[in-house]
DNA sequence: ACACATCTTGACGCTTACGTCAATTATTTG
DNA sequence: CAAATAATTGACGTAAGCGTCAAGATGTGT
């Protein structure tokens, strides 16, 4: 694996990706199980993957690092390889990715409501911290 | 339930809530199972919501929809009700929402990558679209 | 007080997203 | 080329997050 060719890498095995990735290999192949990757073979059978497919690794990490389902991901990634010559697809991608658009949109707004709330919260707290810095309750002196 | 009081109700009943929030009585009870919820009860040891309750229910509805576990969401809901004269446990609270805070914010940012690329992808899709207005494989004339 | 709607606690079921062997086959390396 | 290392499929296991009965206690309207 990784024919330290010249510049990047071409070809990698599963357990390179499984590395770089921090993925399981059992979690790339589940992936693969589910239509999200097709990798090409070796004559041996093991699988081939190519820069495009570490690509689509890397989305569906971040997207379930964000809470969509797999199913989801797929519905999305698979926008992305329809021929374009499929044109009744079309329209039926577009209507999806708008829907997705929408979902990203709305958990941004409930995400920076509550970083608000986060922050607010934890700046309260150090300040009543802070004031208690050495507290009533404790009559140890520590030095100074 | 609901005594039609005057302004505000003051106690809900589990299908209240339920219906009001939309989550399951199955999922409400399971919430309080994990420990995110402690309502009272009646003499009949039926539950009885307060508004903090459905504010509590609220949160986790909200934190669940963004990816959280319910696990996380305990222990942040726990941040806001322990004893502030549990000195021991501010430091720890503190650690706990900064961690929290970074995450929410790692998270936005890539939500907001990703917005950009299904926006991007979308208008990119709808040019095409709208350049194969009337494709030359239906030759069907809808009126007007 | 009666009937009917609600609620309560189990307990088992199901889906998602993998973890963990196990038995074989490929590939790599000394 | 033999031994060690890596990959493959299959099957079973598991944790989270509920869904879905079941059987009985409680609440409500008349």
């Amino acid at each position: 694996m990784a024919h330290h060719d010249r510049g990047e890498r071409v070809a990698f095995s599963i357990s390179d990706l499984s590395t770089e990735l921090g993925l399981s290999t059992r979690a790339i192949r589940y992936y693969e199980s589910l239509g999200l990757l097709n990798p090409d073979r070796t004559t041996g059978n093991h699988r081939l993957y190519t820069r495009k497919d570490r690509a689509r690794l890397r989305m569906i990490q971040r997207g379930r690092m964000l809470g969509f389902t797999l199913q989801e991901i797929a519905d999305l990634l698979h926008l992305y390889d329809v021929d374009p010559s499929e044109r009744v697809q079309y329209a039926r991608g577009i209507e999806l990715t708008r829907k997705h658009l929408t979902t990203v949109r709305h958990r941004i707004r409930e995400l920076s409501l509550l970083e608000q709330e986060l922050a607010r919260a934890l700046a309260e707290a150090e300040e009543k911290f802070s004031q208690l810095d050495h507290d009533p309750m404790s009559d140890q002196r520590v030095e100074k």
